[in-house]
DNA sequence: AGTTTATATGAAGGATAATACATATGAAGT
DNA sequence: ACTTCATATGTATTATCCTTCATATAAACT
């Protein structure tokens, strides 16, 4: 397998495919959280929350804050806002579907 | 499990959350080939590039266009492009090893 | 129509990651 | 120091994806 770019990317998008942490960088979008709250508003356990929020943390897509016993989680605004873009801007030009092309019921 | 933009957005990443795949887009980025041009450059065997080029496909991230009995691949420049350098931006800012953090050797 | 070349598809096996449950850590307040 | 609250980690099962080998399709040329 030839090296590249796409070593650099890998880990980058292997991080982001999967439904849990994408929707968690989805809240972070709007707001700060902890991980109870997170939890909560995706309606996952605490467990599987901060097993997903690792990963996040190890490519600085979110960064801690503490406040007192709470961890407060946020997203990385420039990289997540830019890639969001991306991916609005690949649905609406190139998605016939509008981005729910192929998309499995879960 | 909350549903939103992170619906749209998982396959998207799932899709390029695959070293073949990267290289592919990689290799696209460049010039342009054909399937057996590919599985050449990319030291993989041909039904392994055909396997992987579908998805890239099926979310336009590729097209095509015939050339007598060949199928000459293109990339979707806007797209992979405008991903490339949101990775790059976020590795030289974000990432301490510039990318290449955690990154296992295969 | 048959042959060759180029590409796509099917299916099985192995590898990898995700989830759930249980438990551990760790800070704050009493 | 003990208790409580908040979060993290370990582990095993399950689900998912990747790869390989074999075969099918399909176009172009004779």
């Amino acid at each position: 397998m030839k090296k590249g770019l796409s070593e650099t990317c890998y880990r980058f998008f292997v991080n982001l495919a999967n439904p849990t942490r994408l929707a968690t960088l989805e809240q972070l979008m709007k707001k700060p959280m902890s991980v109870n709250e997170l939890a909560e508003s995706l309606g996952q356990e605490q467990s599987m929350v901060s097993h997903n929020l690792k990963p996040l943390l190890e490519c600085n897509f979110v960064y801690i804050e503490r406040d007192g016993k709470k961890r407060i989680y946020f997203a990385n605004k420039e990289t997540i806002g830019a890639l969001l873009k991306v991916v609005e801007n690949h649905a609406q030009n190139f998605c016939p579907t509008g981005g729910k092309c192929h998309l499995k019921e879960s």
